[in-house]
RNA sequence: GGCCCCGUGGUGUAGUCGGUUAACACACCCGCCUGUCACGUGGGAGAUCGCGGGUUCGAGUCCCGUCGGGGCCGCCA
C-alpha cells in the first residue's frame, strides 16, 4: 500500500522524512493564503499545511469536512510558540506537496470531529436513535473506536489467558432445538421440514455440558447469544457471553480461574491492579446486608434488622406484620432528608412491592416526623440513629422487605451523592436452588435445572426446599450482575430426583431434553462452569450508560436497527418456501 | 401489559399568561483573510414546530388521540 504511517502515529522522529497518509479531512482551517487541514485516521491526528505555492493548493481549497484524502509531504517541526501540547502529534506538522482527493463526503448529519481534537463532543447528546441509523459515521468518533479497541483487545486477553490454560474454544451450533429454558426463543422456519423449526441458542448451556461429557474438559467460548424478551439499557436481543466450563472441578476453583482472569483483563486492557481472592458473599447475607443479590459494594448505608425499635411500640401497622411472621427492616440516612425526598424514596420503595416507608429524624430535641410520635428518641439512638440523620424502614415479608430496602439504599446513594468510585468485584453465591412460585404453585429451579445442590443440604429436598443450597454464583461488579454459573449435575438419580421435585413427569422431561439426559448416562464426568455477560462487562469498564455503547450496531429499545430497517417483511416466495402464512 | 420522561431548521436548545416576523449556538453555502488549531471576519440559505383531530377570533404553546425515542416495572433459568 502507499500509505508510509497512519496520521496519529506521525511524531518528531519522522522529522525531514517524506511520508504518504491516507485519511479523512477532520478539520479545515483555511486562512485565505494559507491552509491548514486536519488529517484523521483511526489512530489519531495529524495538521498537514497547504501553502499557496503548493501545487496541492487548489485541491486543499475544494476540501471539506470527512472527505477521504491521500497526502504526501514531508514532516517538519512546528515553530516552537505553535507547538499544540492537546494533540500526540501537535510538535509537528506535515507539509504538502500533492493531495488527491480520493472521495468527496456528505456532510455528516452530526459532528464526528470533536473528541479527535479533545474537545467536549456535541455527538454524545445527539439522539441515539439518529447514531444509530449512521451508526457507520458515529463509530468514526475517538470514544466509540476506542470501545471498538477494547473490545478486541478484552477478547484478545480472553483468548491468550485460556488458551494458556489449556482451555479449547469450540463453537457450537446458531440453528438449534428449542428447549423449554428461561426466556423466549428466537425461531428459525424449517424449509426442508414443513411445520419444524430450529432455534437460536439462549446460551451453549447444553453443547458445554455435552463438551465435557465428551472429554473436552476445559472449554470457553465467546459466544453470541439469542433471548427474545423485552429490551433495556444492560439488554440486547443478541448478546455475547464469555461462555466456559470445566470437568472435575469445585466452586472454588471455578471461582479461582476466573478471579485470575478478571486480573489480567484488568491489568493489561486498563492498568487496574485487583486484589485476589474476590470477596465471596452467600446469598442469604447480600440480602440481609444489601438488599440485593448484586449488591454494590462501594458504599455502605446497609440493611439493619429493626424489630427492637418497635418491639411494645402502639405503631400497629409495623406490629401486625410482624405477628403475621413478617420482617422490620431500616437503612439510616446520614443526613435530614427533606419530605420530598421521603416522598421520592418512598415511590421507590412501592414499585418494589413495599406498602410504604416509614421514617423518623432524631435532632437534638429527640425524635420528630413520619412515625416519631410511636417511638422512644432512646431506641432510635441504641439502634444507631445519631441526631442530624434520618431512618427508613419497611415492614413485610422478609424478601419484600429487604428487596425494597435495598433499591431505596441504592436511591439513596443517589440522591446524597455518595461517591461511587473503584471496581468492587464479589461472588454472590449458596443461592436457593428451589424458588417458590406463587403463580405456578410449585417449586421452581433458580438458576436452571441441572444446578447441583449441596450435598449436605439433600436431605431437606423434600421436608425443607427453600433452605436447600445450590453450588451457584454470580459473579457481580459494582452492583451488576457480570456473571453467573453452577456445579451441574453429572448422575442421573439426582436428575431424576430434580425433575421430580420441580415437579417434572419423568416423562416429560425425556421427551424436551431426552438427548442431554442421555448423555449424562454415558459417563459424565463432574463438571461446572461460568458465563459472563461480556457487553456488560466492557460497558462498565468503558464507563459506559448501557451496552449498547459497547456493541458496534446494536438494536434500539423497541428490538428495531435503524440502520437496515430490520426486523422487516419478506417476499410472499419466501414465506411460501418456508411454510408460513401472516395470521393478522 | 403498566408507570415516568422527551419530540421545534442538519444538530443541540429557547420560545413567558395562547397574540400576529418562531429566537440562539454550532454545522452548511458564498466572499475576504499567510501560522491557524473551537481560526477570524462579512453575508446567505435553511423549520409541514412528529402526525391527526378538537377548543379558540387566533395554537409551537391548551385538550384528546396517535406515532417515534429513552428509562423503569412485568418479563429476562
Amino acid at each position: 500500500m502507499k500509505r508510509t504511517h497512519y496520521c496519529g502515529a506521525v511524531n518528531e522522529d519522522h522529522v525531514g522524512k517524506a511520508v504518504i497518509l491516507q485519511g479523512w479531512v477532520n478539520r479545515r482551517r483555511d486562512l485565505g493564503g494559507l491552509i491548514f487541514l486536519d488529517l484523521r485516521d483511526r489512530e489519531g491526528l495529524v495538521q498537514v499545511v497547504v501553502d499557496p505555492e503548493s501545487p496541492a493548493f487548489a485541491t486543499a481549497e475544494r476540501l471539506r469536512g470527512e472527505y477521504v484524502v491521500e497526502v504526501e509531504g514531508d514532516v517538519r517541526l512546528r515553530p516552537a510558540e505553535q507547538v499544540n501540547p492537546e494533540l500526540a502529534s501537535g510538535k509537528i506538522e506535515v507539509v504538502a506537496r500533492r493531495i488527491e482527493v480520493l472521495n468527496e463526503a456528505l456532510t455528516p448529519p452530526f459532528p464526528v470531529d470533536a473528541s479527535w481534537r479533545g474537545e467536549d463532543d456535541p455527538a454524545e447528546r445527539v439522539n441515539e436513535d439518529l447514531r444509530l441509523k449512521y451508526r457507520y459515521l458515529d463509530l468514526r468518533r475517538q470514544k466509540m473506536l476506542a470501545r471498538l479497541k477494547l473490545r478486541h483487545q478484552v477478547e484478545h486477553l480472553i483468548w491468550r489467558f485460556l488458551s494458556d490454560e489449556g482451555f479449547l474454544q469450540v463453537e457450537t451450533p446458531f440453528l438449534t432445538r428449542s428447549t423449554p429454558e428461561g426466556a423466549r426463543d428466537f425461531l428459525v422456519p424449517s424449509r426442508l421440514e414443513p411445520g419444524k423449526f430450529y432455534a437460536l441458542p439462549q446460551s451453549p448451556q447444553l453443547f458445554k455440558q455435552m463438551l465435557m461429557v465428551a472429554g473436552v474438559d476445559r472449554y470457553f467460548q465467546i459466544a453470541r447469544c439469542f433471548r427474545d424478551e423485552d429490551l433495556r439499557a444492560d439488554r440486547q436481543p443478541d448478546f455475547t457471553q464469555l461462555d466456559m466450563e470445566m470437568s472435575f472441578v469445585s466452586q472454588e476453583d471455578v471461582w479461582e480461574i476466573n478471579e485470575r482472569l478478571v486480573q489480567y483483563v484488568f491489568r493489561e486492557a486498563l492498568g487496574v491492579e485487583l486484589a485476589l481472592p474476590f470477596p465471596r458473599l452467600p446469598y442469604q447475607e447480600a440480602l440481609e446486608r444489601y438488599g440485593s443479590d448484586k449488591p454494590d459494594t462501594r458504599f455502605g448505608l446497609e440493611i439493619r434488622p429493626a424489630e427492637d425499635v418497635f418491639a411494645g411500640s402502639d405503631f400497629r401497622a409495623f406490629a401486625g406484620v410482624v405477628e403475621d411472621g413478617g420482617v422490620v427492616r431500616g437503612l439510616v440516612a446520614p443526613a435530614e432528608l427533606s419530605r420530598k425526598q421521603i416522598a421520592g424514596l418512598e415511590e421507590v420503595a412501592k414499585r418494589y412491592g413495599a406498602k410504604g416507608l416509614a421514617w423518623v429524624k432524631l435532632t437534638s430535641d429527640g425524635a420528630s416526623g413520619g412515625i416519631a410520635k410511636f417511638l422512644e428518641a432512646e431506641r432510635l439512638r441504641a439502634w444507631g440513629l445519631a441526631p442530624g440523620q434520618t431512618a427508613l424502614f419497611v415492614a413485610d415479608d422478609r424478601q419484600v422487605a429487604l428487596e425494597a430496602l435495598g433499591q431505596v439504599r441504592l436511591a439513596l446513594a443517589e440522591l446524597l451523592g455518595i461517591e461511587r468510585t473503584g471496581w468492587n468485584f464479589l461472588w454472590v453465591v449458596d443461592f436457593p436452588l428451589l424458588e417458590w412460585d406463587s403463580d405456578l404453585e410449585l417449586w421452581t429451579y433458580m438458576h436452571h435445572p441441572f444446578t447441583s445442590p449441596y450435598e449436605e443440604d439433600l436431605p431437606l429436598l423434600d421436608r425443607d426446599p427453600a433452605s436447600v443450597r445450590a453450588k451457584a454464583y454470580d459473579l457481580v461488579l459494582n452492583g451488576t450482575e457480570v456473571g453467573g454459573g453452577s456445579i451441574r449435575i453429572h448422575r442421573m438419580e439426582l436428575q431424576e430426583k430434580m425433575f421430580a421435585v420441580l415437579g417434572i413427569p419423568k416423562q416429560e422431561a425425556e421427551e424436551k431434553f431426552g438427548f442431554f439426559l442421555e448423555a449424562l448416562r454415558y459417563g459424565a464426568p463432574p463438571h461446572g462452569g461460568i458465563a459472563w455477560g461480556l457487553d456488560r462487562f466492557l460497558a462498565l469498564m468503558s464507563g459506559a450508560e448501557s451496552i449498547r455503547e459497547v456493541i458496534p450496531f446494536p438494536k434500539n429499545q423497541s428490538g428495531r436497527d435503524p440502520l437496515t430497517g430490520a426486523p422487516a417483511p419478506v417476499a410472499p416466495e419466501q414465506l411460501a418456501e418456508l411454510h408460513l402464512k401472516i395470521v393478522e
